[in-house]
DNA sequence: GAGCACTGC
């Protein structure tokens, strides 16, 4: 094995360790920081007193980091070396250095606060900022304060954010060490094309004319615009032709792809002959492919944001930062000297770039992550001042309050409940966690666990919403599709509930799943998940919850009463109101926002083409529109309640803090200059319920 | 009649 570049530190390293801490790392791609860090502490005895964790972002990088870390060491994975991951713990007694996702260290923190098995903990990869990596960078802070002696963190970062880091840190002592790359040359656009398609096009010809062999990886920002490259690469190509250059073989590359179109780009192409790979930027951390020695990058990424004044979230193009640009420049020097194309001047890179991408955490809700915190009871920090790297707003802080104190996850002084604590527990978003525990009263808990369970992968599973295999396979495909169930016009929820029994009544059968176009892996990650989720309900129960995991219902005409009642309760912060004339929404809330359901959408209308007057639904996206995914069909008695709460809410009681520290926190809070929320029950309220008992009386006297 | 980048417990 050639020598690893972080070797040559390895004194450096345990010299600075022993003295601090916290150590900051800047270890640039191949140092090897991943594989050798937990192996240079393990030699110098640092797993005598207790485990080494080491957290990857991503599961698949910390099961193969653990792999080679086995292999190098001689042993078997699963005893001295092992790895944690969702549905999967590999790791015995013997464990001495343990791969773990930062999920799963979330998790392990929630049962023992202070993670006293491990002796060292090194939070890798932390420049990617994860929601879950920034949440841990703020519980190591304490914990080293706590644990003074005890416990050694080291961060691994990026050369351009690792300043900040040992800041944050007290001003730890950073560590450069250099990384194994070759040289990639960069080479910028005079200035920014008016259409990156095009350009991309002109370069990636350009290239494949002019330069020696080797691949290249286009960075574009979705599925359509990859599409589209592919199609006009193709045919560009071919065009050229005539022996002037080598062959070439154009590769789309993104996350709705089938796992086995995925794969393709790990197969080495025929000699002489060039691969294109059309990627969005799931080719800058989550896959790497060999042989790549241009990289053509447009400078953006698509990104998900969390708007917390609506409730919204949009999917925007967005400018990537220096740090991206870099990580995606670095993937054509693997194997020899690259070449990067940026389709940007480098003005742009160096005035217009961020530094670092904006932390997930300042972009995502933050209900979860307040009640995993609430629920840690730390008695020395208020969760409103817990000290982030990069604090996410006060605004989106206070979106939080007011959600989980809606699902009855904290009460009006901000403090958890014993409905949040439960809910802490279960692996889900709160909403999905509610909706768990009242579903268990009402003895739907069965179909409500399969509901939940089908939304945590419902992007990879029904046909037509990831269209992935859509339009290729539309015209090979031998027999139309079976028909999928279809909700029984309730909506989406009980639509896949549907799915999912189906399936369970066909015995999980894979042909099943074929036959009605549903990809297999995402079936039996529900089955997984459900498992899961019955395990920890049946833990939480000891008694207390009735858990029933397979009751029948006698009559075969089914409302789904009791599923949408609880799916109500779990989702009090996203019901919407239909238009008395039309079939558009107004969600009721804190900030009134008119809404349509989304067209993919199974959810009926009556005969006379109305919508249901009042539905839930799992999340707001705006594309063209802001649109409802995921709606279940709801009954106004049951939202009556949600209003009343509303009405009574106060934003500076419910940021009010854990009582022990309230005094100070109540100061700070209303200090800001911000008035209670702003609640707006729709005027017409009263007028509504007038109008729905006529129509349910109207359409009673029918029958 | 619209369209979802990427992770994770």
């Amino acid at each position: 094995m050639a020598e690893l570049p972080i070797l040559q530190f390895e004194e450096k390293i345990i010299d600075t360790v022993q003295k601090n801490p916290v150590t900051v790392i800047i270890g640039e791609t191949g140092s090897g920081k991943s594989t050798q860090l937990s192996q240079i502490l393990h030699r110098h005895r640092y797993t005598k007193s207790g485990i080494i964790g080491v957290t990857q972002p991503r599961r698949v990088a910390a099961v193969s980091v653990a792999r080679r870390v086995a292999q190098e060491l001689g042993v078997r994975l699963g005893d001295e070396v092992g790895y944690a991951i969702r549905f999967e713990d590999r790791t015995s007694e013997r464990t001495r250095i343990k791969y773990l996702t930062d999920g799963v260290l979330l998790r392990e923190s929630l049962s023992n606060p202070e993670l006293d098995q491990y002796s060292v903990i090194i939070l890798d990869e932390a420049h990617e900022r994860s929601l879950n990596t920034d949440v841990l960078l703020g519980l190591m802070k304490r914990l080293v304060k706590l644990r003074t002696s005890s416990l050694r963190v080291l961060i691994t970062s990026a050369t351009l954010d690792g300043e900040k880091v040992s800041k944050f840190f007290l001003d730890c002592p950073v560590l450069n060490v250099p990384g194994k790359l070759y040289p990639v040359e960069i080479l910028y656009s005079k200035e920014r094309p008016t259409s990156y398609l095009e350009s991309c096009l002109r370069v990636a010809i350009d290239i494949h004319i002019r330069e020696p062999e080797g691949d290249v990886l286009i960075f574009m920002t979705g599925q359509d615009d990859i599409e589209k490259l592919v199609a006009k690469l193709e045919d560009k190509i071919r065009s050229l032709e005539e022996g002037s250059c080598m062959d070439a073989i154009v590769l789309p590359l993104h996350g709705s792809l089938p796992p086995e179109m995925q794969v393709r780009v790990f197969t080495p192409p025929p000699s002489n002959c060039r691969r294109f790979i059309v990627s969005t930027n799931i080719a800058e951390t989550s896959l790497t492919v060999d042989g790549v020695v241009y990289v053509v990058d447009c400078g953006y990424v698509k990104q998900r944001q969390y708007v917390p004044s609506t409730g919204m979230y949009s999917l925007d193009v967005v400018q990537i930062s220096k740090v991206q640009a870099n990580q995606r420049a670095g993937r054509a020097g693997r194997t020899r000297p690259g070449k990067c194309y940026r389709l940007y001047p480098s003005r742009v890179y160096e005035e217009e770039f961020l530094d670092v991408t904006v932390p997930e955490i300042q972009r995502s809700s933050l209900t979860g992550s307040i009640l995993y915190l609430k629920s840690l009871d730390l008695p020395d920090i208020d969760i409103l001042k817990f000290d982030f790297l990069d604090p996410p707003s006060s605004e989106s802080l206070e979106d939080a309050l007011k959600q989980l104190y809606l699902i009855d996850a904290i009460d009006e002084n901000g403090s958890i409940t014993s409905i949040g604590r439960t809910m802490a527990d279960l692996p889900l978003e709160p909403s999905l966690s509610r909706t768990l525990m009242e579903a268990n009263e009402y003895g739907c808990l069965s179909q409500a666990l399969t509901v939940v369970a089908m939304l945590s992968a419902e992007t990879t599973l029904l046909p037509g919403r990831s269209k992935g295999a859509s339009k290729g396979a539309e015209k090979k495909r031998k027999h139309t599709p079976l028909e999928l169930p279809d909700g029984s016009g309730w909506g989406d929820h009980i639509q896949l509930l549907q799915i999912f029994e189906q399936w369970d009544q066909n015995g999980y059968d894979v042909d099943w799943c074929k036959d009605h176009e549903l990809q297999v892996r995402g079936m039996m990650f529900v089955k997984d998940v459900r498992k899961q989720l019955c395990q920890i309900m049946q833990k939480i129960a000891k008694g207390s919850l009735d858990v029933r995991p397979k009751e029948r219902r006698k009559e075969s005409r089914q409302d789904y009463k009791d599923l949408r009642k609880a799916l109500c309760v779990g989702y009090a912060g996203q019901v919407a109101e239909r238009m008395i004339r039309h079939n558009g929404y107004r969600t009721i809330g804190f900030k009134s926002q008119l809404v349509q359901v989304h067209p993919s959408s199974v959810v009926r209308s009556d005969e006379e083409g109305m919508l249901p007057n009042y539905v839930v639904y799992h999340e707001l996206i705006v594309t063209s529109h802001p649109y409802m995914r995921n709606v279940c069909a709801v009954e106004m008695p049951w939202v009556t309640p949600i209003l009343k709460k509303l009405e009574k809410i106060s934003v500076s009681k419910l940021s009010g803090g854990s009582g022990h520290v309230g005094e100070e926190t109540n100061r700070k809070i209303v200090d800001l200059p911000k008035k209670d929320m702003n609640v707006q029950v729709p005027d017409d309220h009263e007028s509504r319920i007038q109008a729905a008992k006529e129509r349910f009386l109207a359409r009673k006297s029918k029958k």
